[in-house]
RNA sequence: GCGGGUGUAGCUCAAUGGUAGAGCACUAGUUUUCCAAACUAGCUACGAGGGUUCGAUUCCCUUCACCCGCUCCA
C-alpha cells in the first residue's frame, strides 16, 4: 500500500489536499493522471447506465435517464430523509478510559448479587456495548466486581431489563460504570456529533439560513422524481442516475482515499412496482458485480457479494448487498465498493409527507396509483479509483521497470506513448506525424527524451498499455513497433492500421 | 477520540547540538537503433509553531499530517 501511495504521488494520480499547508485530514486531490482515470471510470459508468443501459430480464433495454442536482438543497430535504437526526448521533466520552462510544450503543443494567443471605448492588450500573457478546461481557464484568468486593453469587439478570444509555435519566446516567471503566459516573452527557457539513446560504449567518452539503447524491434524485416523470415520458420501471460529490464528516478518515470527507458517488435510483422490487433487487446486485469485473476489469477473485444481515439493515431497507473488493489494507477481509439497497418506498413517502406533495405514480395500463419502490445501486467513484489502482499495481523486480500499473486499456489515462527510437534521421518527424494523427482518436503522449528504456518505464508507471516506436525500418516500410505494457513483448504493425489496431484493443 | 509509529529533495533513504549527503527521478545538452545506458551541467529538503542554547534538522513542549491497531462508519 505504501508503494502504491508513493507511486500515486510520484506519477500524479493522487496528492494530499492542500499539501503545502500541511494537508487536511480526510481530503485528497487528483492529479493529471488521477483525474483522467477517474473520468474514464465515471464515463464508463455513465455510458453503461444512461447512454446504453443494461438489457432487462425481459430482453429489452432498461430506461434510465441522467440528472445533475444541486449539492445544496432546501435543508428540509435532510430532515425528511432522516439525515438531520440520523447523521447527528449522540456520542459519549469516558473520562476515565478516554474511550468514545455511540450513546445508543451502550446498554446499562443494574446487576445485583447475594452475599451472606443479603442482596447487594454494585456501586454503579454495569454497561457494555450492544452486540452479540453483550450479555457475556456483562457477566464477566459482574463476576470480576463480585470477586473484588469479597465474593458472592450474582443474581441472574434479564437482558430485557437493560436500557440504552440514551434512555436513562440524568441521575441514572451518573450511576453508570463505562463499558471499559471501573468507576461509576465517568461517562459524559451524550453529545451530538453532526456528520453533515453545515453551511449558510446568503451573506447573513443565522439559524434560518443554515443549509447542508449533501451527504449523498440520492436525495437530489428523489426530489426530482416528479419533474423527471412529468418531463421525460419515462414509465415505471425506470431509473434516474447521477454522479457527483458528497460530503460527510467521517469520524475517522482512513486508508488513503478509501474513507474521505469529500468523495464522489455514482448513484442510480431505480423505480419499480412494489411487487417486482425483489426481482429488480437481485437483477441489480448481479449486474453491478459483473460490471466491476467485466467493464472495470477488477480481479474476480478479489470481488465478492455480501448480503447485509437483518440487524445491519437501515430501518427503511428490506435488503441490502455490498459489492466488496479485497483492498490491500482490508486483507484478508473485503471492503465496500458499492452498496445496492432495497429502499422500499421510504424516501418517496418521506418527501411526499414532508413536502405535502403527492408523489404517486399513475399506472395507466392497470389504472392503479402507487408509490414505486426503489432499488439503489450506489457506488463510490473515488473508491473505484482506489480499487482500480490497487488491482492494477504490479511489482516484478526482474523487469527493467519493476513497478507498473496493469490498468484495463479502456480506462488508462494515456492510451499510447509515441516515441522515435532515436531523436534524429527522420524518426522524430515520422513519430510526430503519427502523434498528430492518433491524438485525435486516443489520449497519446509524444516523448523523444532520454533512452527508450526510460520512456517505456515511465509509461509503465502511468499504466499506458501501448508504446509505439518509430525506428529506421519504419521509414522504409511504414511499420511501427507496438510494445505491450504487461508483457514487454513487441510486434510490428503497419502505421496505416494503428488506429484500428488500438481501437480494437480498447474495446 | 484513544494507544503506538513516522515526518529530511519529486521518490527511497543517510548523517549531524556548529555550512545537510547519496541513489533514483526531473530539466538542459552531448551521445544513443528497443527496455530506468553513459557523460556534463542544473533544480530541489530538515511538516508547522514555540522553548532551552552563543547556536536546534538534532534536545524539550505544542500542533498538523500520514501509517498501524482500537473506536466509529449514512
Amino acid at each position: 500500500m505504501a508503494n502504491l501511495v508513493s507511486l500515486a504521488k510520484r506519477r500524479g494520480f493522487v496528492f494530499p489536499a492542500s499539501e503545502i499547508y500541511g494537508g487536511l485530514n480526510g481530503f485528497w486531490d487528483f492529479g493529471p493522471l488521477g483525474i483522467a482515470l477517474k473520468n474514464n471510470i465515471r464515463d464508463t459508468w455513465w455510458r453503461d447506465m444512461v447512454e446504453c443501459p443494461p438489457i432487462g430480464p425481459d430482453g429489452k433495454p432498461l430506461s434510465i435517464v441522467g440528472l445533475d442536482s444541486s449539492i445544496i438543497q432546501n435543508p428540509k430535504t435532510w430532515v425528511a430523509s432522516g439525515h438531520v437526526a440520523g447523521f447527528a448521533d449522540l456520542m459519549t466520552d469516558c473520562r476515565e478510559t478516554k474511550g468514545r462510544y455511540r450513546a445508543d450503543h451502550i446498554i446499562c443494567i443494574d446487576v445485583q448479587y447475594q452475599k451472606a443471605g443479603q442482596t447487594k448492588s454494585f456501586a454503579g450500573w454495569l454497561s457494555t456495548l450492544d452486540g452479540d457478546e453483550a450479555e457475556a461481557n456483562l457477566l464477566k464484568k459482574a463476576k470480576k466486581m463480585v470477586q473484588k468486593s469479597g465474593g458472592g453469587d450474582i443474581i441472574p439478570f434479564d437482558m430485557a431489563t437493560a436500557k440504552a444509555y440514551t434512555e436513562l435519566s440524568a441521575d441514572e446516567r451518573a450511576k453508570v460504570i463505562g463499558p471499559d471503566a471501573e468507576n461509576a459516573g465517568t461517562l459524559t452527557e451524550p453529545r451530538k456529533f453532526n456528520l453533515m457539513f453545515e453551511t449558510y446560504t446568503g451573506v447573513f449567518q443565522n439559524e434560518d439560513s443554515k443549509a447542508y452539503l449533501r451527504p449523498e447524491t440520492a436525495q437530489g434524485i428523489f426530489l426530482n422524481y416528479k419533474n423527471v416523470l412529468d418531463s421525460s415520458r419515462v414509465k415505471v420501471p425506470f431509473g434516474i442516475a447521477q454522479i457527483g460529490k458528497a460530503f460527510r464528516n467521517e469520524v475517522t478518515p482512513r486508508n488513503f482515499i478509501f474513507r474521505t470527507r469529500e468523495f464522489e458517488q455514482m448513484e442510480m435510483e431505480f423505480f419499480c412496482p412494489p411487487e417486482e422490487s425483489r426481482t429488480w433487487y437481485d437483477f441489480w446486485v448481479q449486474t453491478r458485480l459483473k460490471w466491476w469485473e467485466e467493464r472495470i476489469g477488477l480481479a474476480k477473485a478479489k470481488l465478492q457479494r455480501r448480503e447485509h444481515a437483518s440487524d445491519e439493515l437501515s430501518h427503511y431497507s428490506t435488503a441490502c448487498a455490498d459489492v466488496e473488493y479485497k483492498y490491500p489494507f482490508s486483507e484478508p477481509k473485503f471492503g465496500e465498493l458499492e452498496g445496492i439497497a432495497h429502499r422500499g418506498n421510504f424516501d418517496l413517502t418521506q418527501h411526499s409527507t414532508h413536502s405535502k406533495t403527492n408523489l404517486d405514480y399513475f399506472d395507466q395500463e392497470n389504472n392503479k396509483k402507487y408509490l414505486p419502490h426503489v432499488i439503489e445501486p450506489a457506488s463510490g467513484l473515488t473508491r473505484g479509483v482506489l480499487a482500480v489502482l490497487c488491482d492494477a499495481y504490479e511489482y516484478d523486480a526482474s523487469r527493467a521497470s519493476p513497478e507498473w500499473l496493469r490498468i484495463k486499456p479502456s480506462l488508462a489515462p494515456i492510451k499510447a506513448g509515441i516515441f522515435p527510437l532515436v531523436n534524429k534521421d527522420g524518426m522524430p518527424e515520422m513519430a510526430e506525424k503519427l502523434y498528430m494523427d492518433l491524438r485525435q482518436s486516443f489520449t497519446c503522449q509524444y516523448d523523444a527524451k532520454q533512452s527508450i528504456g526510460k520512456r517505456y518505464a515511465r509509461m509503465d508507471e502511468a499504466g499506458t498499455p501501448f508504446c509505439l516506436t518509430i525506428d529506421g525500418d519504419s521509414l522504409k516500410d511504414n511499420t511501427v513497433t507496438v510494445r505491450h505494457r504487461d508483457t514487454a513483448q513487441q510486434e510490428r504493425v503497419s502505421a496505416d492500421k494503428l488506429k484500428a489496431y488500438i481501437a480494437e484493443k480498447l474495446a
